[in-house]
RNA sequence: GGCCCGUUGGUCAAGCGGUUAAGACACCGCCCUUUCACGGCGGUAUCGGGGGUUCGAUUCCCCCACGGGUCACCA
């Protein structure tokens, strides 16, 4: 149904600025993204700035930085403008008045001087009595006469839609099909605050309307909106775009997904040491589904499948073990270079370097995280796994690994290890290899004999990057040193 | 509470009246590597409940339960 329609296709992204970008709102985005680059068309990116307590440049900068980060670009809009425009909700306020005017005028909406305590007198009074709070309607139909009285008490009056009453509003909404609201569960709402501004249940119409958007494709939340907002359409002879009400992204215990879900800003999964791909890929397949058993799909090939057809009703909870495996696998493509780059900031935090590098050590760095790559999932992890690079003071992890160093056959592993390395000059993985097997043919022990041994007298673990990797980046002197100190340790 | 939306394994999900009910993540086991991880192979596990409709329901309809969303001078 969709396809007929596709030619000029328009879609739009509108956040408020309003603290950190979630990651909900990168899933919209993307849709629509998606969906624009899927038919050729266009996608908006307009700021609802009308909360003027809330909304800040800084976090529309941060919206901003955050889409770009995804790949996501528009094609007008803030900064990069379009015949439309302006493209901020606070510069179109003498846009929203022309069109108030007309709403007044013909009656469809009319000034309300009820102040925030009567209302919410209002509503207590409706909730003892076991019903639903909701305006009521007490200035509907106020006289000149009233209307002079209550300006001349000073009170600034909002602006209600008058709803019509007993009516069904039934709309085709992309994902859900037909979607049906009776209008006398809908109280007559407020249009613009007393401050002048518009509410978003209004500017949102004429925005879109005005910006000639084809397709609202935006988050569950606003489904019940829906209703509201097709009255002003109707009330104005606007025309209706298509509906699409994506669901919603979930936390582990199944619900909104918040803080205490943990990172839920597309900021944290950067700072974390996500890449954009992965974040993208995963965020993709998080209430859609490709035709296929394919799971890793770059941006092209997501444009070119992507539809509203496969998009889930369900909401879906946002599982933090495939966003890993998904990385990982983004991970283990990335080259060595930047890989190191992500890596710096959180080997910096965790302390394990300092802020100033010189080329020797900075190539040394690059084979540590090289060493450990394959251990991570996201860049933040690496410390964690590189720690043992670092830190010349071995300490035995538990009992375990302290009773293997008590092994009586350990002595002589480490003897003759350490004798091997003091007649080298200078050694590589594969002579480390060699080393060990050798030692282990010599003293006929079996390689966990000897393996182990050398690696918990090296880190006090039993797990970690391979010795063969490890070693030659300890270097022959680090390599002995531990080596002497843990024997001592368990003596 | 009213209204709206939803319900296939632990999670993401395919399915669109007849299937051995895909695949992925996670988990478990085996192999590989003389550790772990990676990789390879394999395994456990799903149609919320009750009524219909039908020769036949995961699929269509109704009721219930559960989950979510929304009821602001926030978006």
């Amino acid at each position: 149904m969709i396809e007929m329609s596709m030619e000029k296709m328009r879609v739009r992204f509108a956040p408020s600025p309003t603290g950190p970008f979630h990651i909900g709102g990168a899933r919209s985005a993307l849709f629509n993204w998606l969906l624009a680059r899927r038919y050729g068309g266009k996608l908006i990116l307009r700021i609802e700035d009308t909360d003027l307590e809330r909304s800040s440049r800084e976090s529309e900068e941060n919206i901003k930085a955050a889409l770009r980060w995804l790949g996501i670009d528009w094609d007008e809009g803030i900064d990069v403008g379009g015949e439309h425009g302006p493209y901020r909700q606070t510069e179109r306020l003498p846009i929203y008045a022309e069109y108030t005017a007309k709403l007044l005028e013909s009656g469809k909406a009319y000034r309300c001087y009820c102040t925030d305590v009567e209302l919410e007198a209002e509503r207590q009074a409706l909730m003892v009595k076991g019903l639903m709070p909701q305006y009521m309607g007490k200035c509907r139909n106020l006289s000149a006469e009233e209307e002079q009285k209550l300006i001349a008490e000073g009170r600034r009056p909002t602006i209600r839609f008058r709803v019509p009453e007993n009516q069904m509003i039934s709309f085709h909404d992309a994902v859900r099909d037909t979607v049906t609201f009776d209008s006398n569960g809908i109280g007559d709402y407020v249009i613009v605050k007393s401050d002048g501004l518009p509410v978003y249940n209004y500017a949102v119409v004429l925005d879109d309307a005005l910006m000639q958007i084809t397709h609202v494709i935006r988050a569950e939340e606003h489904l019940s909106n829906t209703p509201r907002q097709i009255l002003i359409y109707e009330a104005l002879g606007l025309p209706l775009p298509e509906f699409g009400h994506i669901s919603l992204i979930l936390g582990k215990d199944r619900s909104k997904m918040s803080k205490r879900h943990g990172a839920t800003s597309v900021e944290q999964y950067k700072a974390l040491g996500y890449l954009p791909e992965a974040v993208v890929n995963f965020l993709a397949l998080l209430g859609w589904s490709p035709p296929g058993e394919q799971e890793i799909f770059t941006s092209a090939e997501l444009i070119e499948l992507f539809s509203l057809d496969h998009v889930a009703k369900n909401p879906a909870v946002f599982d933090i073990d495939k966003l890993n495996w998904i990385n990982s696998h983004y991970l283990k493509k990335l080259d060595l270079d930047t890989l190191t780059e992500m890596a710096l900031p959180h080997l910096k935090a965790t302390g394990l370097i300092s802020e100033e590098l010189n080329a020797e050590r900075l190539e040394w760095v690059k084979q540590v995280v090289g060493a450990v790559r394959d251990y991570v999932s996201f860049a933040a992890q690496i410390p964690e796994h590189a720690a043992v690079f670092f830190h010349d003071d071995v300490a035995m992890e538990n009992d375990e690994t302290a009773q293997i160093l008590k092994d009586p056959d350990v002595v002589r592993v480490m003897d003759e290890f350490l004798a091997k390395l003091a007649a080298m000059e200078s050694i590589t993985g594969e002579q480390v290899q060699a080393m060990l097997k050798a030692i282990g043919k010599e003293l006929k022990l079996g390689g966990k004999k000897v393996f182990m041994p050398v690696r918990v007298a090296l880190t006090g673990q039993m797990h970690g990057p391979e010795l063969a990797s490890l070693i030659p980046l300890l270097g022959i002197e680090r390599t002995m040193a531990r080596i002497r100190h843990s024997m001592k340790l368990v003596q």
